[in-house]
DNA sequence: TAGCTCACG
DNA sequence: GACGTACGTGAGCTAC
């Protein structure tokens, strides 16, 4: 032979993934993300392309991956696979990862709809040894050894370097691999919920295809069964076994999805794999392929050591406790002092930090201290802009803050060095405001809302959290700056107060990491944290530093015509009450309704007063109740008035002319974010009058808003999380699903009927009751109840979902989103049924919520790189307001934007979810907000 | 500071 | 059989 024979490697990777989680110990990179199996499967690869040529080495290679959840064995048995337990939640941000490994090798990375990996690898084989190649297997899955063929195709166990061969099978099976496939039909797949027939386990299995030579012959010969149990079970699961031999076929026909050419191995060119060994901070690798670092077979051992020092260490985890004390902190006011903190944190490999400001807002605030802890009790504060405590005295001695930033930044940009902090998206604007990237950071608040959500009443404030995992006081801000008028602003208080309150926080921070990382994995929330929440720190910072552009002169327009038109409202209120009274007291309102004027039907609420909220209003007004109808208007413009047109004006940042507000990643319970200082999450839309406040919200010159949303949302989550075929159906056709859900219930879509299925859609989501609904519809209850009877029987899945999830939290004390988010529900149990009614409608509403919460945070995370890609560095992100998101884009560019937006959220659930409806967006743009829908 | 009311999704 | 609530937020006002 004057050519050398081709030979094709093909890798299983998705069945190599997971054997390398189980057998490598849980580490990290440098971003503080799980990649053991990355790891091992980027040495292993490695191994591979650089025996190409040599000895049996590959000429050919690919990654083969499952590309879907669902393939034509679905379709066969619709129970195949449903038993499979979900990865484990370190694994699940390792997989994109795998395809981002093949690919800095420069090795196709093959995956195909409606098949399996192993098909696809079947499909290879067969067109190799048609071209006279050889053919590898790089796997141990048993289902593949049917395709092994002595001379031409074996299998290789790179977990212990072994071959697979005839011979391997014939040890293994007990008969040769064109009869694999009948022993795995009668033994079944308890993984792969294949059925077989019960009570055959393998040795059954071999021991029958060997005594009547393959599967058919067994089913034919039950008659020459002595064993009566074994005998029955053949004949009663004959059909079983057929299907699981069908299973079990490797599909090898099908259309290559690259053709065996384009497999080539070439080597392993530099870039892009030093890229991606950098980004990992697989070190040792890294210093292979430049040559400098160890040899050979060495650097499995090395390489693991290598990443477990370029990354924060997992903390120990039960952590000692050791009693906080404040006088062990430092006050670093000397260059060298600080030198010296700085290369230990840097040696150590993580440090928590906090900031110290002179205002509460990070967009305004300026710098006065940063503190460093490194262990308990071990901590500093750097004081770089403290002044004196008043007019007369001098500021305290320090260093300058230049000085201090320019020696920070190595430490607070280095990517090997762990940066942690408590609600670190301030410290990260205040960075960024120096141009200093943070990063890789954890942040306790986060960690802690992603563990116990629910779990106490209040929020994840560090005080909150020291109290509640250590038992300590944490030094109140109170204390150190007083409160109310006499309260000073941080840059006043003297350094050795500020030392024992700043490091104490970091202090109790770096404890707080160490308590709560170690559950992170334990408790299945690594998903959550390190693909939704952590990265959206940096993405919310930079959308609260550019804020949104608002008009003062249109708002304080505004404000004087709601003046005027409230003024006369007051006389018109006062005249038909017969006299004036403060119209903004319901308290004095109810008297004025129930008891001066006599009317009839006054509510009373827990309190004892009158209710008069807008139902009792709009009840009075409907029956002709002229003041009702005066107050309500009045309510309405001095609402817009002093929330917005006058609030709104004086929160515009002066420098900016914008306004900033602050979003809260852990502040709503779903895992929603929420608005505040202002909140831009409540601008009014609903009404025409509270539209105008929308168009103060525009655009800088050169500029369009656009702004996105997801259509039905949560209606949609809810089809898809209940299995409501009709519903999913109509999503699918792009019909209006109130209009689809008054068929099912009334059937007729008539005004009246779409309002009432639109009420009760909503209903569902809220976690339903007769009573409720009723109220709502301002039917009798038991109309109601027919109601929600009729839709629990078009709908079965809606009951079912909310028993499930009923009975989840009830045993859990928790609810899950589809991307493993948990909220908890500490009043599940409650005795009163009121409070523990309330729980369950919140927990039936939870899952939806919260996914919907967790769908555009994705989407959110991944956007600036998306519209970066697509040229379109220009846009910016200003505003999320739950299932919408702002954007200002140049002039001209509102298309392109438009499209790249549209796909990223749509594609939000992807990869980590199929969901069987599409996620619509409805995307405008205009010169403001109210022009944008 | 609590409770009411109301703006949004 | 009685519940008298739709789920999740934040902010301004009045009255205590």
């Amino acid at each position: 032979m004057s050519e050398q024979q081709p030979h094709l490697y093909l890798v299983d990777g998705s069945s190599y993934i997971f054997r390398a989680y189980h057998r490598l110990p849980p580490l990290t990179n440098r971003h503080g993300q799980p990649a053991g199996a990355v790891y091992g499967y980027t040495t292993m690869l490695w191994k591979l392309a650089d025996s190409l040529n040599k000895g049996d080495g590959p000429t050919h290679m690919a990654v083969i991956l499952d590309a879907s959840e669902s393939t034509f064995r679905n379709e066969l048995y619709d129970q195949y696979k449903a038993h499979r337990p979900p990865p484990p939640e370190d694994l699940v941000p390792q997989f994109p990862l795998i395809r981002v490994a093949t690919r800095a090798f420069s090795i196709p990375c093959i995956e195909e709809a409606g098949l399996e990996a192993d098909d696809i690898i079947a499909c290879y084989v067969t067109a190799a040894k048609a071209a006279g190649w050889k053919v590898t297997i790089v796997s141990s899955d048993k289902d593949l050894m049917q395709l092994i063929e002595d001379g031409r195709v074996d299998m290789l166990d790179t977990m212990n370097d072994r071959r697979i061969t005839e011979a391997t099978v014939q040890e293994k099976f007990g008969v040769g691999p064109e009869l694999v496939g009948d022993v795995l039909a009668l033994m079944g797949d308890s993984v792969d919920n294949v059925p077989g027939v019960p009570g055959i386990g393998p040795k059954t299995a071999t021991q029958l295809i060997q005594q009547f030579g393959n599967l058919e012959k067994v089913l034919a010969s039950t008659d020459q069964i002595s064993k009566p149990k074994l005998k029955q079970n053949l004949i009663d699961h004959a059909d079983d076994a057929r299907l699981s031999r069908e299973l079990v076929r490797l599909v090898c026909d099908s259309k290559l999805p690259e053709p065996l050419e384009d497999l080539a191995l070439k080597g392993i060119p530099k870039e892009p794999l030093a890229a991606f060994l950098e980004d990992q901070g697989f070190k040792t690798l890294l210093a292979r392929l430049n040559g400098t670092g160890a040899t050979g077979r060495s650097s499995s051992g090395g390489g693991i050591n290598d990443v477990m020092a370029a990354t924060a260490p997992t903390p120990p985890s039960e952590p000692e406790v050791i009693a906080v004390d404040r006088s062990a902190y430092e006050t670093v006011t000397d260059e060298g002092a600080l030198d010296r903190w700085i290369a230990e944190a840097t040696t150590q490999g993580y440090v928590a930090l906090d900031t110290e400001t002179d205002c509460i807002d990070c967009i305004i605030a300026k710098l006065v201290g940063v503190s460093l802890a490194l262990g308990p009790n071990k901590a500093c504060y750097i004081p770089v802009g403290h002044s004196g405590g008043d007019l007369l005295s001098e500021a305290p001695s320090q260093l300058p803050a230049q000085l201090v930033l320019d020696k920070l930044r190595p430490l607070l940009e280095n990517e090997a060095v762990l940066k942690i902090g408590h609600n670190l998206k301030y410290d990260w604007v205040m960075f960024d405001k120096v141009g200093i990237c943070v990063a890789p950071f954890d942040d306790t608040m986060l960690m802690s809302f992603d563990l116990d959500a629910g779990r106490s009443l209040a929020g994840h404030g560090l005080d909150e959290l020291a109290k509640q995992h250590f038992d300590h006081e944490c030094l109140a801000f109170k204390t150190i700056c007083g409160t109310g008028a006499k309260q000073i602003t941080f840059d006043k208080v003297p350094l050795d107060k500020a030392t024992e309150y700043a490091a104490e926080d970091a202090d109790i921070t770096l404890r707080l990491w160490k308590r709560l990382k170690p559950r992170i994995a334990a408790e299945a929330a690594s998903t959550v944290y390190e693909r939704v929440d952590r990265p959206l720190v940096p993405v919310i910072g930079r959308m609260e530093r550019r804020g949104v552009k608002v008009d003062r002169d249109y708002l304080a327009q505004l404000s004087r015509d709601f003046a005027t038109e409230i003024a006369s409202l007051e006389e018109r209120v006062y005249e038909a009450a017969c006299g004036p009274f403060t119209i903004g007291s319901p308290q004095q309102l109810g008297q004025v309704l129930y008891e001066r004027l006599g009317l009839k039907g006054g509510r009373k609420g827990k309190s004892g007063a009158y209710s008069t909220d807008v139902n009792e209003l709009e009840r009075l007004a409907g029956e002709g109740v002229d003041c009702a109808r005066l107050v309500l208007d009045w309510r309405q413009l001095t609402k817009l008035k002093t929330t917005y047109t006058d609030a709104l004006q004086a929160q515009i940042n002066p420098e900016t002319g914008r306004v900033h507000t602050s979003f809260s990643l852990s502040g709503a319970q779903t895992g929603r974010l929420s608005s505040n200082d202002p909140n831009l999450q409540n601008i009014p839309i609903r009404t025409e009058l509270g539209r105008k406040i929308r168009d103060a919200f525009v655009a800088e010159p050169g500029y369009q808003l656009l702004s996105a949303d997801y259509s039905q949302i949560e209606l949609r989550l809810a089809a898809h999380m209940a299995d409501v075929p009709q519903l999913k159906e109509a999503f699918r056709e792009g019909a209006d699903i109130h209009n689809r859900t008054a068929e099912e219930l009334f059937g007729s879509t008539d005004r009246d009927s779409r309002n009432k299925a639109k009420t009760v859609n909503f209903a569902i989501l809220y976690g339903i009751s007769s009573w409720g609904l009723a109220g709502r519809l301002g039917v009798p209850k038991d109309e109601g109840q027919a109601i929600i009877s009729r839709y629990f029987e078009r709908f079965p899945g809606i009951r079912n979902y909310m028993d499930e999830t009923l009975a989840f939290v009830r045993a859990n004390g928790f609810t899950r989103t589809l991307f493993g988010r948990k909220t908890h529900f500490t009043n599940i149990r409650s005795p009163n049924p009121s409070i523990r009614g309330g729980a369950e409608r919140a927990a039936i509403n939870a899952p939806i919520q919260g996914t919907s919460a967790d769908l555009i945070k994705r989407a959110m995370a991944r956007m600036d790189r998306a519209l970066v890609d697509a040229g379109l560095e220009g846009v910016r992100m200003l505003l999320q307001v739950h299932d919408e998101l702002v954007f200002e884009v140049p002039d001209g560019r509102e298309e392109e934007a438009a499209a790249v937006i549209k796909r990223v959220m749509s594609d939000a659930a992807e990869p980590a979810l199929k969901l069987d409806v599409p996620l619509d967006v409805e995307v405008g743009w205009g010169a403001h907000w109210g022009a944008a829908h």
